[in-house]
DNA sequence: TTCATCTGTAATATTTATTATTACAGTACA
DNA sequence: TGTACTGTAATAATAAATATTACAGATGAA
């Protein structure tokens, strides 16, 4: 995992108070601080996983693509992972010893039951609770 | 988080193995297949956090420093963890914007929860219960 | 219809983090 | 006193994340 969730969270926090107004990504980038060619990047990443909407052209922007109440952070996490947080070493582990010819399979079963975990917590708070947090 | 859980968890299970003899950095680093300075180096971070104990001179090596049954994979994972696995970017968001000035706190504070949630997980699986799984 | 302003995306550069390697001093035992 | 280890620092190489630049395409307004 990386700084992805955290911009994630915070454009789509930025949308649940627009309250419906279009949000362009110059000005985004702005509250996030970054350059908005990575804010559309990331906004790209978001529209492909249904949790936000964009509109091209001179009036254009973006907004949420439903009800804050109904996307979850587990959502937002399911969006931005590319690989699980834990990670594997990429030598393969020696195959003759009973250990390493074994060890990858008994992690990476680990590493999904942790994320799991870390998914059935994030579904439990929406993005209206965590947005109501900022007042 | 990155694949140093992985590794680690290799060396110990190995060491959970070898019941009570020492092995050698060069030993452990031909099963995970990595360099032996590097293993040396997460030994001496095991040892550090009092997980392993190692012995130098020509008869030297590493055994575990108590009871598998009294090593969880929480304490691997607090050994290992320089930071947390979910990570926050170096930008400061924008201090004038009420999302931004506020977005650090309440995703680092999320951030914690979710550890906390790991760790639970992880301290329910001990050395020997992960350890049994190779036959 | 043409200009301004936006998205979409690719290509590339830069920075940072991770992993690997080399080297060697210090320790302990035979 | 030589051999086989650990401990650790310094450095190199690699990989991953992030930032930047550039520009084609879309849309609405003058």
């Amino acid at each position: 995992m990386n700084a992805r969730f955290q911009i994630a969270t915070h454009i789509l926090t930025l949308l649940y108070h627009s309250n419906g107004e279009v949000y362009s990504s110059d000005y985004i980038a702005g509250s996030v601080n970054a350059n908005p060619a990575l804010i559309r990047k990331e906004l790209s990443n978001l529209r492909k996983h249904g949790l936000v909407e964009s509109k091209e052209g001179k009036t254009g922007g973006y907004t949420l693509s439903k009800a804050a109440e109904l996307i979850t952070l587990a959502d937002v996490y399911a969006a931005v992972k590319s690989a699980s947080p834990f990670g594997l070493a990429k030598n393969q582990p020696h195959p003759d010893c009973p250990v390493g010819k074994q060890v990858n399979k008994h992690i990476v079963s680990l590493y999904e039951d942790v994320d799991q975990n870390i998914s059935n917590q994030l579904s439990k708070i929406t993005l209206a609770d965590f947005g109501k947090k900022f007042v």
